[in-house]
DNA sequence: AAGATATCTGTACAGCGCTTAGATATGAAT
DNA sequence: ATTCATATCTAAGCGCTGTACAGATATCTT
């Protein structure tokens, strides 16, 4: 786990300790979940002291934006990499699926990255480049496939839906509570489709029914 | 906001201490958010030492615990509430916005709810019961209008995916970057009414489309 | 009246986020 | 090469947190 360059001799200077602190909070979310992420336990991964980090993130908060934008990167590029995998109208269900995914294997990360856009006015700019290029792939699939792209309002709503849907779905596919649900559908990939496809959000993005 | 009966005599010997810790926590986080929550700050506001409520609960996360399960409870009487005041199909998305709207109304609570109920392998037995008695209302409802009791598998898909897109609402509502989307789509109810019925999930729960 | 028990206080400890003052290394200008 | 401004780090410390423990005080049982 520690990193500290073995010991010896590290430069007084890091090198790129912005770098190192968000890696190392990231190898700390994975190994201990998020309510271990405190400032010091970042700072001594790295092998820093504990006010170290202030030179580099105003506060607490912004590191953790940091490792919430890297988040979302992550996330897009899976979803991008879904969509490419799939063919018409299938591409919408592929894209819910790596998202929900995406958040089952990597829980932490997910609760950090909508933990930093809870009770904030605006997110960070590149934070919310990362967020929204992610939400455009929704709407855009959508228009891609059927949606009529001149009505505005339906196609924000049907995109604010579709998000809506898979966040929640997200959320409860990590809840140990519903593991017998998941087993009793048998398997959590199928429980994953089954849901989302009833949700009729995915694969019918159109008006009518 | 401050109990302690005001400054003179309280008896060394509280009353009810428990009910008096999980009022004051109630108090402080409507007033200062779920962040402002500590045992401390908890015990300070009932006027009582912060070794006090170590009688009463176990710990700070059995407090909560506490605290999330009367959540449950207001929330499982307003949906009984908003049931009875609809007809037939609308039931279900009387439930529906009902559910959004108390996330909305309480979104420090809403937060505890859900925090109470993550990483634990099973929820404690009170809260599990408030917490299902709702999950049960949406199942029993869509076998009241139409949906097959007989297709079980069916009808717990449905429940689950009514209730990951009510979280998912009731989460982004509470996100103030939603906003402007609120905003665009007329004030919070149309939005909230709008998103649930483009699910699809409360007016039409039956299969087919 | 006396003793057992439940409830509360006081004190303490380690860990937290964050601040400040001072040490050390780097890069630019001379 | 020397000097100096600047960037980056450490050490120490403040007030907060959750929690443990010993002892005080009230209530209950007999």
């Amino acid at each position: 786990m520690s990193e500290a360059k073995s010991a010896e001799s590290r430069p007084y200077h890091h090198g790129d300790l912005r770098r190192a602190l968000v890696d190392a909070a990231r190898r700390l979310l994975e190994a201990e979940g998020p309510s271990a992420l405190s400032l010091r336990a970042v700072a001594r991964e790295a092998g820093v002291s504990p006010a170290a980090p202030y030179h580099h993130f105003k506060d607490k908060a912004e590191l953790l934006d940091a490792v919430a934008k890297e988040g979302w990167e992550i996330l897009g590029s899976q979803m991008a990499e879904a969509k490419t995998s799939a063919a018409g109208m299938q591409q919408l269900t592929a894209l819910g699926v790596a998202y929900v995914c995406f958040a089952r294997d990597n829980p932490a990360l997910y609760r950090v990255m909508y933990d930093a856009a809870r009770d904030k006015e605006a997110l960070p700019a590149e934070m919310q480049d990362n967020k929204a290029s992610a939400y455009c792939m929704v709407r855009d699939t959508m228009v891609e496939h059927g949606a009529d792209p001149t009505e505005e309002q339906h196609l924000e709503l049907a995109s604010a839906a579709a998000w809506c849907g898979a966040h929640g779905l997200a959320e409860m596919a990590g809840f140990k509570q519903f593991d017998h649900l998941k087993a009793e559908l048998g398997g959590e990939r199928p429980f994953l489709e089954a849901v989302l496809s009833h949700m009729g959000l995915f694969p019918k993005p159109h008006h009518g029914c």
